[in-house]
DNA sequence: GGGCTAATTGTATAAAGTACAAAAAGTCCC
DNA sequence: GGGACTTTTTGTACTTTATACAATTAGCCC
């Protein structure tokens, strides 16, 4: 990262195959844009912005940002989820890029899509200069998008069904400790589906990380259920064997 | 696309934002790479390049090139296939993109991963004034390669293992009348993996694009297999459901 | 025709998935 | 304290799918 502006693009360029002028090449900017899921007791909303300025002013967009010259696509990502609901330590997981040429009506920008999921809750709205405001939405009610961002939105909520099946993507939205209702709700809600009880635990416990606690809930009217927890060692052990469940 | 330069860059970068120099922003190339397969009988290879420059001049690494201004990313995909094996209608698949700050020694550059599956015995040697020689390579002996292009071969073809269970990839790859037992060979080849005889026509049968044709192989030595194509209709059908074998 | 090879079909068993019901463990209310 | 109520938890019978393996078939070769 040493040579000089010009240096770098014409010995990346490797000049003599090109006719078109090298600072062409130097006119796409790149971003990321967040798909960040928001799921809280069996709704599941997504974060959005409203524009503040051309093109798609006051349109709904999904939050993103120009990745910086010396920022790792992945920490560009991050930084994006950060700025809006002050979490860290969020998984976040490359979706796709798009990199047609006529989805910016300003010019040519690439955009690598990535998704997340948090606790609704968790949001701190933070309007900026670029953003009106910043909002949760139901994905039953999205209104119409910026940009190509709608297809980014559904193929990233394809992902997320995907990795439900062998990732415990939800163990940052529900409790430390939690029941098995609560997590059979939780995936009824990403696949859209209804699953019965006692085959659903079958199931789900053939994630061998899951770990039944020595406590039960308390104050429901109700036989209370045993709590569960995630074992991360364990979950790293079956990892590596590699497993999938069908849903 | 009718902005200059330099009022697209400002009007991207909402610059007000921003303490670093906007033309900081427009250092960054990006490029795309494509793993080539090349599947014939049994025997997976891959498509790779010699450079013929600094950095990394003579290891060998995966095909690529800088995405031209005015160019789909897809587009730029086809293109380095292209022009390596003359092959068009090809499909591609994007993989991943690797946008790791320091990936490439001489600055910052952020490459979109494609793959594409073709028939071995396509290839014609094309070298160029950035590649001294290209060559296929077996899947079992693959050189050291230039930059985080391991990394790339290696999530690539684990997309690839992904793809073989709901989409007919060896379309390209077998000919257009093809028996069980070559479809078979193609996906233990692929899936590193052996599979009974019955059980797996069994299985694949659950492809119901899979047509069985009132002909049958001659001149082998044993009993002639019938032979079978694909019906691409009954495949979009199919596909629109949505469907996915387990092997 | 008999031998050879791989294709094709079938079958018996094991494993997994599904639907449904019974029992259990709390709270609530009288 | 006992019965109603609710959801958890376990179990079971049944269906479907997967697996291992054997029997039959259809061509070529000699």
């Amino acid at each position: 990262m040493t040579l000089s502006s010009k240096a770098f693009k014409s010995r990346i360029l490797q000049e003599d195959l090109y006719s078109i002028p090298i600072d062409e090449f130097f006119k796409t900017a790149f971003s990321v844009d967040c798909v960040i899921f928001g799921y809280h007791e069996g709704e599941m909303k997504i974060l959005l912005i409203q524009r503040g300025t051309e093109p798609f002013e006051n349109f709904w967009a999904l939050p993103g940002d120009l990745v910086y010259p010396y920022e790792d696509l992945d920490s560009a990502a991050s930084r994006v989820l950060k700025d809006l609901t002050s979490l860290t330590e969020i998984p976040i997981r490359q979706v796709h890029t798009f990199g047609k040429v006529d989805r910016h009506p300003l010019g040519r920008v690439i955009t690598v899509a990535y998704l997340a999921l948090v606790e609704t809750t968790d949001l701190k709205p933070l309007p900026s200069s670029w953003a009106k405001q910043t909002k949760w939405h139901s994905l039953k009610k999205i209104p119409k998008l910026a940009f190509d961002h709608r297809d980014i939105l559904d193929e990233s909520l394809e992902e997320l069904k995907i990795m439900v099946a062998s990732e415990p993507v939800w163990s940052k939205v529900l409790p430390e400790k939690f029941t098995l209702s609560q997590l059979q709700r939780f995936y009824e809600t990403v696949l859209q589906k209804k699953f019965d009880k006692g085959n659903f635990r079958k199931k789900i416990k053939e994630m061998k990380f899951l770990m039944r606690l020595d406590e039960v809930q308390s104050n429901v009217s109700h036989r209370p259920s045993a709590l569960y927890t995630i074992d991360m060692k364990k979950y790293q052990d079956q990892k590596e064997e590699g497993f999938e469940l069908e849903f």
